[in-house]
RNA sequence: GGGGGUGUAGUUCAGUCGGUUAGAACGCCGGCCUGUCAAGCCGGAGGUCGCGGGUUCGAGCCCCGUCGCUCCCGCCA
């Protein structure tokens, strides 16, 4: 079974050559005389051509030739005649005049035609196999695979060792829902699947490996979304001695090294930075997308007094942990063309964030001319007015958007109704890839279903230096827990969050403060975590890291909208795999020796 | 757990106000055809309208339930 090479290599080069090719029949064009077949491999096409005249033989053979069938056929490589070349075509100069073929293999009609575009995924995912067989499924998973090699090659000559973790683990408390494997020789015991080897990694530095990194899969049992499957990818990497600084810039480097490997393209750096502060408060959402001209501006103080009782409000409200009100304003410029219909659904949109209602004013004109359309204007005195005009800059022909209500919901539903508006109304500008570094995240946050705090990042995530007194004074008093921040950043790729990471705490008493602050008891710290507190005590270095979401990032670079278009074996929203039917019942025998038994019963 | 969208031929879709035999394109099958590459021309086959129930003289269409797929909220350190 001996090939002389791939589909797309057959060149001009090769004229008059013999080569000898294997793969599935594209298409074919029977005129009854003349026969093509355009074969496929998963390099490209090339044209296949059966003579009556020169090779009767192999001519009647290719009659009987259809869609998807496996071949492998020798011949010569030809020039096309004049005037039948094909510039569509990679290899569309030439083509091969069969002298022998073999049909290694027959197909069905197939359930759906892989040239055809928007065919449903449900079908898609069941062939699997014949999906992936689609030249936008090729590009997707050899672009993933150039991706994967750059970072492994990259970080190879960076001195990181590439180390495997354990797949079954320990549940530990926080986080997301886990994976659970029963212990057949262990009784009633369950494994974890790894949430990430974030535990693993942090050992590997106490244990002097200084610099570790693993591409790895990744459980979370939790609902999915278009970017989030319940396993997933990461590039993991963790170094000693290190600063964020140092993670950062490394982390530029790999993402360097990505874009011109795997995109062609040159990365500017440094990439830009942003405080956690910062991206709320111009922004309203800790992953901004920076090609997005438009921003929030806070109102707050020029409407304490104002005669808008909402405003009023909201801008007099005290409270911690974003309860605190606030008045913010959105700037549409240009936006007074948008229709009552349009404003009555961007409405509507920001009320899924929790946003009561949206406040608007069009300027069609002056304010002095009454040129402001809105049903709010007539509460605003002539200096609030002014006031609104000369923080926002705005000018006739704008529209504003406002939010009014506690923090956490004005930026919330103002930063989504950016989002959607950039997209709807085509706003994005620049480079068609925006980097940016959000830096400075909170240490804490306070969970008000459980009624405590929990990490922002995670319970290993070190506070920032200068914070640090606060954190261990303040006790419990959450008005200065809110104010720490940590040494934690994420990077984020097109409003989108691709990567992330941290400096560890690597000081036991830190750490059991960090966990307690959780409302992770002592007791509970050394049943759950006792291997990580006793590792610190054996001269643990300082040492941070960041993983990068691989799914996320290749769909990105790829422009794709799901990331089940970026992984060759993914699952539906559901969590099933509709090729394999998991998950699936299993032998009561299997239950048994597991000492398991289920509530739910096969119907 | 909640909200939205969707399900009709192998595929992508249309299907009017509830009314005769549910259509189109592509694909598939057969025939013709010697330079196509979205080949062309002629002919043909192909339907559990997701599933179950209800309303009605009559349901692809209306109602109830259910299942799948999908987008979002919650959730996802």
């Amino acid at each position: 079974m001996k090939r002389s090479g791939y589909c797309n290599e057959i060149r001009e080069h090769l004229l008059g050559e013999q080569v000898t090719l294997c793969g599935w029949v594209n298409s074919r064009r029977d005129h009854g005389g003349v026969i093509f077949i355009d074969l496929r491999d998963r390099t490209g096409l090339v044209q296949v051509v059966f003579n009556p005249e020169r090779q009767p033989q192999v001519h009647r053979q290719a009659h009987g030739l259809r869609n998807e069938y496996v071949l492998r056929v020798c011949g010569a490589v030809v020039r096309r005649p004049a005037e039948t070349a094909n510039p569509k075509l990679a290899t569309g100069q030439i083509e091969i005049l069969a002298e022998s073929l073999e049909v290694l293999n027959t197909a069905q009609q197939l359930p759906f035609q892989l040239d055809e575009e928007g065919v449903g995924e449900a079908i898609r995912l069941q062939y699997r196999f014949l999906d992936l067989r689609r030249g936008e499924m090729q590009r997707n998973l050899q672009f993933r695979h150039r991706v994967m090699q750059t970072v492994r090659r990259t970080l190879d000559e960076a001195g990181f060792l590439e180390v495997e973790t354990p797949m079954l683990t320990r549940s530990t408390p926080e986080g997301a829902r886990d994976y659970l494997v029963p212990s057949r020789v262990n009784p009633g015991q369950f494994y974890a699947l790894p949430q990430s080897p974030q535990l693993f990694k942090q050992l590997l530095m106490i244990a002097g490996y200084d610099r570790y990194f693993q591409i790895a899969r990744c459980f979370r049992d939790e609902d999915l979304r278009a970017d989030r499957q319940p396993e997933f990818t990461q590039i993991d990497l963790e170094m000693s001695f290190v600063q964020c600084e140092d993670v950062m810039a490394l982390a530029e480097g790999v993402i360097g090294a990505v874009f011109r490997e795997a995109l062609g393209a040159e990365l500017s750096l440094p990439i830009p930075r942003l405080t956690y502060a910062e991206a709320m408060d111009r922004y309203g959402l800790d992953a901004p997308d920076l090609r997005n001209p438009l921003h929030l501006v806070d109102l707050t103080e020029s409407m304490r007094q104002t005669g808008f009782k909402v405003f009023a409000q909201a801008a007099n409200q005290a409270g911690s942990r974003g309860q605190h009100g606030m008045v913010k304003v959105l700037r549409v410029p240009g936006g007074a063309q948008l229709t009552r219909k349009q404003i009555d659904e961007y409405t509507e949109f920001v009320g899924i964030y929790g946003a009561k209602g949206l406040a608007w004013i069009k300027l069609n004109g002056p304010w002095q001319e009454d040129g402001w359309q809105s049903p709010i204007v007539k509460f605003f005195s002539d200096a609030e007015k002014e006031a609104i005009r000369t923080t926002t800059g705005a000018e006739v022909g704008d529209l504003l958007f406002f939010g009014a209500d506690r923090a956490s919901i004005v930026n919330e539903s103002l930063g989504r109704l950016r989002v959607k508006l950039g997209k709807d109304l085509q706003l994005l500008q620049g480079a068609p890839f925006s980097f940016v570094w959000v830096t400075e995240f909170p240490l804490l946050d306070w969970d008000n279903e459980s009624r405590r705090h929990v990490a922002v990042h995670h319970p290993f995530t070190a506070p920032m230096q200068e914070d640090r007194e606060q954190l261990d004074q303040s006790g419990m008093e959450e008005q200065f827990l809110d104010k720490v921040r940590s040494q934690a950043y994420d990077l984020v790729l097109n409003g989108t969050e691709i990567g992330g990471g941290s400096i560890r705490i690597h000081d036991p008493k830190l750490q059991e403060r960090m966990l307690a602050l959780l409302g992770i008891g002592a007791e509970e710290a050394e049943e759950k975590f006792d291997f990580l507190l006793k590792a610190l005590e054996y001269g643990a270095p300082p040492h941070g890291g960041l993983a990068f979401g691989l799914d996320r990032l290749v769909a990105i670079l790829l422009g794709v909208e799901s990331i089940r278009d970026v992984i060759a074996f993914p699952k539906t929203q559901k969590a099933g795999c509709p090729l394999t039917q998991a998950p699936s019942f299993v032998d009561p025998l299997q239950l048994r020796e597991l000492h398991l038994r289920t509530t739910q019963v096969q119907k």
